[in-house]
DNA sequence: TAATATATGATAGTATTGCTATTATATTTG
DNA sequence: CAAATATAATAGCAATACTATCATATATTA
């Protein structure tokens, strides 16, 4: 993915951010930055203060660019989605049978990341990592519904169609692809977690396991 | 499972709690009024200060029953992998036809939960709504291996085991019995809020689909 | 180059949270 | 009835999650 994607951004809905932070040097330092810090300490200890002294900046600062932390996370998951979209559409595009195009896709959203050099300031690796221990609680809040509404969710919902919609062109009949794109992504994640905190509970300790079972799971409850 | 059950205690690692709430009527309180506040507010607006006032008790009482809210949703997570492992083995012991033992296990984990009157300070409905929308928080932490290492985790863990050996029954050679557990288990939590906020993101819309979509899949998977 | 706009930094302040500690008052039990 | 125990009331403290104000540095443009 290296000189191809220079140019690529990674579109965010501005209503996410107060100040765009891919538009200056600080914005980008917040977002490489919090990427590390959430991973240390964990989003409940993450406080924009700290993240403030951590870049040698101000929390002040900080807030120019996020209302709050949860905007924050939002910003750094659509982020993710985002990125994981665009290799998805990037791997897949040129596939036309209809069986390889899904094991690529599956293949592309279960397996550990590798670093990407295309976006300088995000360390990719740590961000997948992040978002193992993070993501769900984005969407876990009060406010899901009316953050939904507001389009917060759009990428990761557009991702989760480009895997249904492959996974019926493998089936037509099958009746629960939607159901099945999201067991993929989610339970993807799940079994990364599993690996890392309750072993006993995963099957999925080798790399490229996870994309086993999931291919295994998947072209088994499909026909044709 | 009315008066079968009345003598039934859920056992609750003693480390979760500083006093047994299961002990006295302010406890039973704490409990049967936590779930539904967690329920309304969300777990991060819910506060000790408030279940005092809502109980007509004080914050400094709830502090004698738990550390904090953190160990009040373990506790309350606990309970509800424990009761819902009870009605496992209690629908499935009598089973002795494999496939049969892991279609009863797999109906009772992902079935819409009704009320059971067994427990008449904890209403189970609610519990399970509050599990969909909480119960990743619970382990989402930082402190998640060492609480793991305490046994704050061990009925969840019993839980997905059970699951695993039954679908090794089923299939012997079956690579990944415990990631399909796992799958089933926290993919059904994930199939429910689907239904609740992203719409388009799940096929189980009515009763019941959940379940179904949950047999196809094991069981396509399994042979014999 | 001066005037002005914009971005960032420093400091202060506030309500709430998540506790701990102390003391007072019920209630239970011996 | 005394003693132990449980609960309630109040105070206090450090940290969090902000908001507001003012100062200063940097960039833009007239």
């Amino acid at each position: 993915m290296e000189r191809l994607l220079q140019s690529v951004k990674i579109a965010i809905n501005e209503k996410i951010y107060v100040k765009d932070p891919e538009s200056s040097d600080l914005g980008k330092r917040i977002i490489e930055e919090s990427i590390l810090m959430i991973y240390d300490m964990g989003f409940e200890s993450f406080t924009f203060k700290k993240l403030g002294i951590k870049i040698g900046s101000n929390e002040s600062s900080v807030y120019r660019y996020f209302e709050n932390k949860h905007k924050l996370l939002l910003y750094l998951t659509s982020w993710y989605w985002g990125w994981l979209e665009y290799k998805l559409v990037f791997a897949t595009n040129s596939i036309t049978n209809p069986k390889e195009k899904l094991t690529k896709a599956i293949e592309i959203v279960t397996k550990a990341i590798a670093q990407d050099s295309s976006f300088s300031h995000i360390n990719e690796v740590i961000l997948n990592k992040t978002i193992i221990n993070e993501y769900s609680k984005s969407y876990l809040t009060k406010e899901v519904d009316a953050e939904n509404k507001e389009g917060y969710f759009v990428i990761y919902k557009r991702l989760i169609n480009r895997i249904s919609e492959m996974i019926s062109f493998v089936d037509v009949d099958y009746k629960y692809p939607s159901s099945l794109a999201s067991t993929i992504l989610e339970g993807s994640l799940h079994q990364y977690f599993l690996r890392d905190h309750f072993i006993s509970l995963t099957d999925c300790h080798q790399d490229g396991e996870a994309t086993q079972y999931f291919l295994h799971l998947v072209f088994t409850s499909l026909k044709g």
